[in-house]
DNA sequence: GCATATTTGTCCGTATGTATA
DNA sequence: CTATACATACGGACAAATATG
């Protein structure tokens, strides 16, 4: 079973400069415009890409959007089925349980004792949580998910690797598509939010092996709930 | 400063047979091909890999061979320079730091305790390292340093997760970059020969702990080597 | 089950913009 | 600064596979 979903009406974007500001090329515009579709749950799970309605919408050649399309595919948000097309990927229990899996694994490791834990360091923290803390107090419930993410992602970036900040930015996009299986993301996402903020009073007062704790435990509990829903 | 090879030589492969036995698409059999004349340094970083020539000598359209570029990008064993093209990858100092961050972050941790090391799953352990010892043996330096590879692999696969799977497989194929610096690299592997067995050793008598630690005085001790090298 | 229409996979030619000698 | 080489992007073509009636 394959969804699909009226395309013109979606993909209002790209028409812009082109010539004037090009800084980016066009297939890198072209797929950061499918990765946010994807990411926002507009295109939710199974759509299918087809190439002629979304190249026209557009306003690109087939092959700038299948190369943006090859693009999201390493990425893991689309999967390419030989002769039928690109469709957004969907993701199953064993997902979450790997997904999971590596966020235990690298999440806690960033959490290093030795990293000097200063003000300076732990701000994008600090920032990711009060914008998440807003955001739940204007209703705004996509806005939370994505101040939960700054926060892991900020936590991640304390290991000062690059290849980590990659492969932690990358994980992170494939559990948004997780997430839209629960009914109420936005509920999902608050219910963490003062547990972000704990982690990040341990971590102000120097209790690393206590905060690595609780995030295991926070990782722990939020796979639970995500494998209780599929 | 930018390597020059001369191309029609290179790449004497994928005239074959095409549209009898296309289990693979074009683009993974160039892939393929590029990936493996990388990793055996007979294209060494810097070296520009132009589409045309490539193109030609390969017998496939650049649309083909972009789509390739990108997955090799996506690798780490090519960079894309908007408008200028795509270039074999040079890594310095900062990636080994950096790569080998992950290694002792990943291997140990596929480790586990609880999961049974039985006969069979060490087997592919097993069959890395005797491969590796007689690669040594006939003087087939550069499948010294494969099957020392295919050991590490075997290490990750022990945790049983598709995603540190791949993890594993892009962060050894970007190492194959830095193996190329130190002098000579089947000698280089040849020293861990032992210690890879001994390793195994330990596992196959449920010296779990054990093991991990001297997975990791393996990982600093080569890293130490590799950045002296640079 | 069959015939037709649609869509993808692959390739080519070309025009334009960009970087380098 | 000019010229050259090259990447980017487009549109069109055709075979093969798939979907549709």
């Amino acid at each position: 079973m394959t969804v699909e979903v009226e395309t013109p009406a979606v993909f209002a974007t790209l028409a812009q400069d082109r010539s004037l500001l090009a800084r980016s090329s066009t297939v890198e515009r072209v797929a950061e415009i499918l990765r946010e579709r994807i990411i926002e749950g507009v295109l939710p799970p199974d759509t299918r890409l087809a190439e002629d309605a979304i190249g026209s919408a557009l306003g690109v050649s087939r092959n700038t959007l299948r190369e943006a399309f090859r693009q999201l595919s390493h990425e893991g948000l689309v999967v390419h089925k030989h002769n039928r097309g690109v469709f957004v990927r969907r993701l199953f229990a064993d997902d979450v349980i790997d997904l999971y899996r590596l966020r235990r694994l690298i999440e806690p490791a960033a959490l290093t004792e030795d990293a000097q834990m200063s003000e300076e360091r732990l701000h994008p923290l600090r920032a990711a949580i009060t914008a998440g803390e807003q955001a739940a107090s204007e209703g705004r419930g996509g806005d939370v998910g994505t101040a939960n993410m700054r926060f892991h992602q900020a936590i991640a970036a304390l290991a000062d690797s690059p290849r980590i900040d990659l492969l932690m930015r990358r994980l992170l996009a494939e559990l948004r598509l997780v997430f839209h299986a629960v009914e109420h993301p936005g509920a999902f996402h608050e219910s963490y939010l003062h547990r972000n903020r704990e982690i990040l009073t341990m971590l102000e007062r120097g209790a690393t092996r206590e905060a690595r704790q609780a995030l295991l435990n926070y990782l722990s509990d939020a796979e639970q709930r995500l494998l209780a829903a599929y």
